[in-house]
DNA sequence: GTTTGTGAATGAGTTCACAGCA
DNA sequence: TGCTGTGAACTCATTCACAAAC
């Protein structure tokens, strides 16, 4: 399923850490930066910054450190962070609607191109800049809008089926916020948030 | 940090999702389910359920599988699930207003019992059942309402010290939104959750 | 002196495979 | 026969440690 499986995963997720810190250290106009600073700033150890990056190439200069802006360039572009993505969100429903308020999407090039449900009293509402369509038009939204990303947020009884729905559209990544498993083919990548899960988890580690 | 260090951490985030097939086994008045029920419905393999569980005990008989309700309590005690826990959220942005929101939280045992903003434009706001309270207010709230739980959904620049007030306040458990690595004492647990480093995630993974 | 890139060593977690119980 | 519990083998990831580059 990874597009470069010899990367480990761990490392996919350091690397937005990675560009957020070197966002913050061009935004500070450091020209260069060793991976001792990377790391304090990412919250790693200057050893897993440096194998981190070296499966990409070589970006660093011994005795000198990274250049920072150069660096964040090649970050940015593995993650896609280049450019504009699409996104489109399925189930507007609290949650849903919540997240087609986030405004965190568009500062990270993130773009949501359409919202929808299966309810038809919620289709046509509108919501901030968004009117909710019915899900038959997913497929269409996503070819003639570019949408490359899929959000599911359906309550747990519906996510395999809007799963269905997001590949057979033609989305090939999917962030998950039903706390259900979903399976789908070969190609299609998808990432899980669960609030739950991670609150269960804080109990877990609570004293007593 | 872990309150049993030789159990492995992704066996506490699947004891999660073990217990929400539990829940659904139960509701479906199954008396018992083998490893390989429960794998399914959680979506892992049947050894790796059985490992998981081994970890915590004996708690399935050879040739007829575990017994459902029996192992949903020991789940559910494991992961603090067997009472209700107290959450508080500071920082009441667009986010934070959400969480507050979110029903999802009653429904699995947690409830909000304070939330919280140091801007005094916010302070005294009603936000459904919530009147938003001073931070200073904190460590009164947590004491007096028996908190366990903080959630952290402040800007990055606020992060540190609004986590730091958490822990004052006498928390040792942070789910933290926001996209940036916080320090805290021995003792205290910190789990991320992070929109923007998932979708970035899957921006990698995309084709081309 | 500083700092990178990376094989080698270690550590962590998963899967295998099977003995033993129901 | 069906299924658990678990050491042993294996796979994956991190950390170490150092030669080479600046």
């Amino acid at each position: 399923m990874p597009a470069n499986p010899q990367v480990p995963e761990p490392t996919i997720i350091r690397l937005s850490a990675y560009l957020r810190a070197l966002r913050r250290l061009e935004a500070d106009e450091a020209e260069r930066a060793s991976s001792a600073t990377i790391a304090e700033r990412a919250g790693v150890s200057p050893e897993q910054v440096r194998k981190d990056l070296s499966y990409f190439g070589e970006f660093g200069r011994a005795g000198l450190g990274y250049g920072v802006p150069e660096l964040r360039r090649h970050l940015a572009r593995l993650l896609r962070a280049d450019r504009e993505l699409r996104v489109v969100v399925l189930g507007v429903g609290r949650l849903g609607a919540a997240l087609l308020g986030y405004r965190g999407f568009a500062e990270r090039g993130f773009r949501i191109v359409g919202a929808f449900d299966a309810d038809p009293e919620k289709v046509g509402m509108r919501l901030g800049p968004h009117v909710i369509m019915d899900v038959q038009h997913l497929p269409y939204v996503v070819v003639e809008l570019g949408a490359e990303i899929g959000i599911l947020a359906l309550p747990p009884e519906a996510a395999q089926q809007g799963t269905d729905l997001l590949v057979a559209a033609g989305l090939r990544a999917i962030l998950s916020f039903a706390p259900t498993p979903i399976t789908v083919p070969a190609g299609v990548t998808v990432r899980h948030m669960d609030m739950t899960r991670e609150l269960e988890v804080l109990a877990y580690y609570l004293p007593e």
